[in-house]
DNA sequence: TAAATTTGTTAGATTAATCTAACTTTTTAA
DNA sequence: TTAAAAAGTTAGATTAATCTAACAAATTTA
């Protein structure tokens, strides 16, 4: 049986792995908000555990164990965002906090009644992938809306910063996943780019907010 | 903000406070499964917080503080209960070791939205009595089967043991929140009783199965 | 390439929750 | 009413997860 932190951990290493850089302690303590050291030691008895591969001073991976563990994590956390938003009617901005805490209850019937009721979903209320019981993810070809041309048109299908200020901004764009986003102007100076929301909205979007929206 | 482990003490104070006997150090570890010198520490340390009194040697008591608190609590748990039996469809066998894990979840949204889904509920799937938004218990007039006589129909409303196990067996029987129980005859020398459930299934509850039976 | 900076590790302390062993107080019963 | 039993406490150890301070290795840069 996993702790509470140590699934934590996994889950950190698992969107670390994500990216083109390397797993190091650093970039573990950032995410999580912890020391160093502490993820010294804690790094010491995952990989204890084969969760993970580490020999000291060098990158990071996760075993297949532990990319297997992390994704089941995964699954949970988007089964129960879902779950929130259209069984319960929470907004998208606000379920990611909760799905947090119950992601870590130990109990198959209570996420496979989960998985039922939503009729076995594959994209949590961001757009995230929902990885399957045994922890396979489905294939996924959406890009962020800063690799964009001008003058075309395109779909929202997911975003990657979770967090309830942005999504609730979002929201008074009335964007929400399949809203179309045309884009008018690239600025090259800043990236930042002039946008049509839903043939109706006009704005800004800077580049930060741009690398957040996926789009296809 | 209280520690899984002060919020689990605090229902089992709860718990043993509503019977006649004064709550000890022996109970309380009892009830938990520990050891008698884990619960004198987290005792003092309840005590210092103010959600007990607590003298060496004497018997514990709640104060109003931690009264509260702990209806909180099982406000949420019974909220929990009645939410995976009537929205999630689970038996009320399983609900209780889910229910144990989610009501300590941090999240008033998250409790409230259960609640008005289902109406603000008065009792639980077990027939428990839910405290209201501020762990106010409604009034509760149900007794145990095992004081009851010969020869009168009762309905069964509630039941104190929610081990799996036990209401597993009552599954068996046909016996739901609701059913009738005819008491056909009483045996003085060991207190069981015979019965006829629902008009149609006749069997023999011993005295320990009648404690766990409420009825009005 | 050597110095400075960044990153990582070790050692040792802290807190919460638990334990066992030893001792003390209270209660029961001979 | 005192001796035995039960209940409770204290002291000290353990584990998981965290920290700070000090040191070591790796990387960057002047």
């Amino acid at each position: 049986m996993m702790t509470l932190t140590e699934e934590n951990y996994l889950k950190a290493l698992h969107r670390l792995s994500q990216t083109e850089e390397a797993i190091t302690v650093k970039r573990i303590a950032l995410q999580l908000g912890i020391k160093m050291p502490t993820v010294t030691s804690m790094v010491k008895n995952l990989a204890g555990k084969k969760f993970i591969r580490y020999e000291k001073y060098k990158a990071i991976q996760l075993t297949e164990k532990g990319r297997r563990q992390a994704l089941l994590i995964l699954r949970k956390h988007r089964l129960t965002e879902l779950f929130l938003k259209d069984v319960m009617g929470l907004g998208w901005e606000e379920v990611h906090d909760i799905a947090e805490q119950i992601e870590h209850i130990q109990s198959d019937r209570f996420f496979n009644r989960i998985d039922e009721m939503l009729g076995h979903p594959k994209f949590d209320p961001h757009g995230e992938p929902i990885p399957d019981a045994d922890g396979k993810l489905p294939f996924f070809k959406a890009f962020p809306l800063s690799g964009c041309e001008a003058g075309k048109k395109y779909k929202l299908t997911g975003v990657l910063d979770h967090d309830a200020s942005f999504l609730t901004y979002l929201n008074t764009l009335g964007l929400t996943l399949g809203s179309t986003i045309e884009v008018m102007t690239l600025h090259g100076f800043d990236r930042s780019m002039e946008v049509l929301l839903n043939g109706k909205v006009r704005t800004v979007f800077s580049f930060t907010i741009c690398q957040h929206l996926l789009v296809i």
